[in-house]
RNA sequence: GGGCGGUUAGCUCAGCUGGUAGAGCGCCUGCCUUACACGCAGGUGGCCGCAGGUUCGAGUCCUGCACCGCCCACCA
């Protein structure tokens, strides 16, 4: 054993060794009959690993790795998501960058060499969280396109089919121009931009005057088919039926009265386009208006006279014509929010294009109430109250993607137009038996198949022993964001389709940001790869630094913690070094016959309950403070410095009490750094089963009473190094720890008793003053009062040790 | 515009149901003491964002204000 312990070679070498002997198959160690189950949010087949995955992979390897100690049946599935839209852009830009596109190379061709680019390149996270030491059973890898999970998919649309809750609209959608497909709400991401706000007066039929509308889109005004102000609004109270003239395509339109229009926006009356704009739509909808498109798909123009035009060159040419007329009252900056599709950053089109949706109430209901009752519970508790209200709130979900690369939807259509939604594929119309069927084009929303994964990697709809064994599993941790895009949604196709909830727990961890406060993204340049601190520090450090950091809120990435987990690592090692070296043929074994023995082992039985409860409350960052000092504080500067002449002198019970209090030390240490614990776990006498299998500590409360007694001696030994006194201690015992801890060679003459005596009286003042108040004496608790006179009569003695 | 969270030592952050402020890093002073200089011992450093209130006592509870984040939202 080298004094510097170096982590990347051993990391390695017990990453291998703990795959190749199974240890990380579900089961492994299983003791007992309770199984404890956590599915990884599957990350997508194109992503790498980002500092989001490697601190929720630590947090979910703790989890794990700290049951399958306590002899849970554990698993941990890994797999992967297919990635819709995200997928096929990476290959789209590809062909494009050839020189082609996806509607040149066709639809089987484009899907074939998908597949084929998947497997050459895709699939890189499972192999990132290796190196990070999580142990997932990587045997069961799972992808949300594997054939027996494509039965879950269709199997689950078809019993929406059959419950009557799937159905086709025509509606406005998020149309991404790029993708040319629709995207759901929760795929926009808002984006504050620069325009042009343009006042346009849009004369009266009959009579002079007009009335001027303001928009910065003036191309969309040749499928204008109103002008809506507010009812109450007296400028234009009297406007209300009557009728204008749209410019450029010089239609007639009538003013209507609708409450959404606020009246303190521009000039009052907005201009109605159901066909181009959500709010639009509804109101045309409610006031039976029709819908005009004069946008295509591609998001270039269609409108008589403007065909193929950029929406720009198309508001130029409107605005150009209406101020030849004198219709444009001004123009000015406008900066406003635009939707634009997260993958590509498009500029999102308003569309109105026929989509499958499905109906939300009866889905929601039942998981609602599993989360009113707390069956399910996302911690921390805001978390909790934010997925209930989302639930309430929950819009229809668009299911239906103009993608490629996805999950078809299962539904055919015969010559007639009757639709059949089955699986397997039918033979014929189930309406008149045609055998001509053509099947949808469409495929369904990514999100559609990930809410089936707790349970299609367990093998459903087929009845497995996996699903018997393993459903329902215990935790989901995750990230925020994904609340509503997938946590919701496996909880409510948990309940529907199995009818229990996937799951108890769900941990919203927190979003780490740079050491600047900004989002880690590639595009700021911001990211930090996590394979980096991996590299330099070991992933024990990194997990532990990770950990160390995290809270209920948003976090800055802080080398330091990983640094300061790297030093726990080397400190761990050397203190076991000097057990290792002097306990040659010893064997472990708790023998409490001293002071110091006795106090270690109390401290580790502290230490392992203050532990349990924070792993138990999600509280990662408590536990790895508590193992942090327990480890240098407790073990290494008190406990092994104390023991030290002992262990030199061969004292039997002290040599063979150290090796037992270093192993109870690396278990409870082990969900945390698995890899450096493991590797002195292997240097101790007799030891062939892995630190992985090994049991979790037991409670043993024998030993509390030492505390006070060492507790006498760390003062004395303060004392002594702050100002040179010796405090007279009690008994034998104190005093020989004391020596071993303060060692002559050591001690220093003299040393500032002046300032020490200032202290002290500083102290003492402060205690009177606080003793002497008689309401707080009369209210405080009576522990807090003891406490204070216990210093009190503590500083006096001490001062007087000092003489004055 | 709505909702949530933050403001504590130079930096990054802990402080549970109110009891008189902590950690790591940094800085200062000693130490290459045969486990570890990725170390040991000791120390410096805070009107706990601002203003009120409740209380014997307030980072801790209440009210208002000021900044800073995040999420959500159809303001043309």
């Amino acid at each position: 054993m080298e004094p510097l312990y170096q982590p990347g070679s051993v990391e390695r070498r017990w990453q291998e060794t703990w795959e190749s002997e199974g240890l990380y198959l579900a089961g492994a160690g299983r003791r007992r009959d309770e199984s404890f189950v956590i599915c990884v949010p599957p990350p997508n087949v194109t992503g790498e690993l980002h500092m989001g995955h490697a601190l929720n992979g630590s947090i979910q390897d703790v989890l794990v790795r700290w049951h399958r100690m306590r002899g849970f049946d554990t698993l941990w599935q890994p797999g992967y998501d297919h990635a819709g839209i995200s997928t096929q852009n990476v290959i789209e830009k590809q062909l494009i960058a050839e020189g082609t596109t996806r509607q040149e190379v066709g639809r089987e061709a484009f899907l074939e060499r998908t597949w084929r680019w998947l497997d050459e390149t895709g699939r890189t996270i499972m192999g990132q969280y290796r190196r990070l030491g999580a142990s997932l059973d990587y045997s069961r890898e799972r992808f949300t396109m594997d054939e027996g999970y494509v039965e879950a998919v269709m199997t689950f649309f078809v019993r929406l089919w059959d419950a009557g809750w799937i159905y086709r609209a025509n509606r406005i959608v998020n149309w991404c121009p790029y993708h040319q497909t629709a995207i759901s709400d929760l795929e926009v991401e808002h984006v504050e931009t620069d325009d042009m706000l343009s006042f346009v007066r849009y004369p009266f039929v009959e009579g002079d005057g007009g009335i001027a509308v303001a928009t910065v889109r003036p191309a969309t005004m040749l499928a204008d088919v109103a002008v809506a102000v507010h009812p109450d609004d007296p400028r234009y109270r009297d406007a209300i039926g009557r009728e204008l003239v749209v410019p450029v395509v010089e239609r007639r339109v009538p003013v209507i009265a609708d409450e959404r229009v606020d009246p303190a926006f521009g000039t009052g009356a907005v201009k109605v386009t159901p066909g181009h704009d959500p709010m639009d739509f509804e109101i045309g909808r409610d006031h039976g208006l029709e819908t005009l498109t004069v946008i295509g798909p591609d998001g270039r123009m269609i409108a008589p006279g403007f065909e193929g035009l950029e929406q720009k060159e198309a508001d130029a040419k409107v605005v150009a014509w209406a101020e030849e007329r004198g219709l444009v009252e001004k123009r000015e900056p406008y900066r406003h929010s635009v939707g634009t599709c997260e993958r590509c950053h498009s500029r999102i089109e308003p569309l109105v294009s026929p989509q499958w949706w499905c109906r939300m109430e009866g889905l929601a209901a039942p998981a609602l109430e599993a989360l009113r009752e707390r069956r399910v519970r996302f911690h921390p508790e805001s978390q909790h109250r934010f997925a209930i209200e989302s639930l309430e709130q929950a819009p229809d979900w668009c299911v239906s993607r103009q993608l490629w690369w996805g999950h078809q939807i299962p539904i055919w259509a015969c010559p007639d137009g009757h639709l059949t939604c089955a699986w397997p594929p039918p033979a014929a119309c189930a309406e008149c038996g045609s055998g001509e069927l053509v099947r949808d084009p469409d495929v369904l929303d990514t999100w559609f198949s990930s809410a089936l994964w707790p349970f299609a990697t367990l093998g459903w709809p087929a009845e497995t022993p996996e699903l018997a064994r393993y459903y329902p599993g215990d935790v989901n941790s995750t990230a925020r964001e994904i609340i509503r895009l997938w946590e919701n949604r496996m909880i409510f196709s948990g309940l529907f389709l199995l009818g229990g909830i996937p799951f108890t727990d769900v941990i919203i961890h927190s979003t780490v940001l740079a050491a600047d406060g900004r989002r880690m993204s590639k595009s700021l340049g911001t990211g930090v790869d996590p394979m980096e601190p991996v590299e330099a520090h070991g992933a024990d450090a990194t997990r532990y630094g990770l950990l160390k950091i995290s809270s209920t809120q948003d976090v800055r990435y802080a080398v330091g913690a990983i640094e300061e987990g790297r030093k726990l690592a080397n400190k761990l090692w050397n203190v076991a070094r000097l057990i290792v070296q002097q306990t040659e043929g010893v064997t472990p074994d708790a023998r409490p016959t001293a002071l110091e023995e006795r106090w270690i082992l109390a401290r580790l039985d502290a230490a392992r309950a203050a532990v349990e409860d924070a792993w138990a409350r999600f509280d990662f960052a408590s536990a790895t403070g508590v193992l942090y000092h327990l480890t240098f504080d407790d073990f290494c500067d008190w406990y092994a410095e104390a023991v030290k002449p002992r262990l030199y002198d061969g004292d039997e019970d002290c040599r063979a009490t150290a090796l037992a209090a270093l192993e109870t030390l690396l278990a409870l240490l082990h969900p945390l750094m698995p890899h450096v614990t493991e590797e002195i776990w292997s240097h101790l006498p007799g030891r062939t089963a892995s630190l992985i299998v090994s049991p979790w500590p037991e409670p043993d409360g024998s030993h509390a009473a030492s505390h006070d007694a060492l507790e006498r001696v760390k003062e004395a030994a303060q004392v002594f190094r702050r100002s040179g006194v010796a405090v007279e201690l009690a008994s034998e015992e104190e005093r020989r720890v004391f020596a071993a801890v303060v060692r002559p060679e050591r001690r220093r003459d003299g040393g500032d008793v002046d300032a020490e005596r200032a202290r002290l009286r500083k102290e003492i003042a402060r205690a009177e003053g606080m003793l002497g108040n008689e309401r707080f004496v009369a209210n405080a608790p009576a522990d807090v009062v003891d406490g204070e006179r216990a210093k009190l009569e503590r500083y006096r003695r001490e001062l007087e040790l000092l003489g004055s």
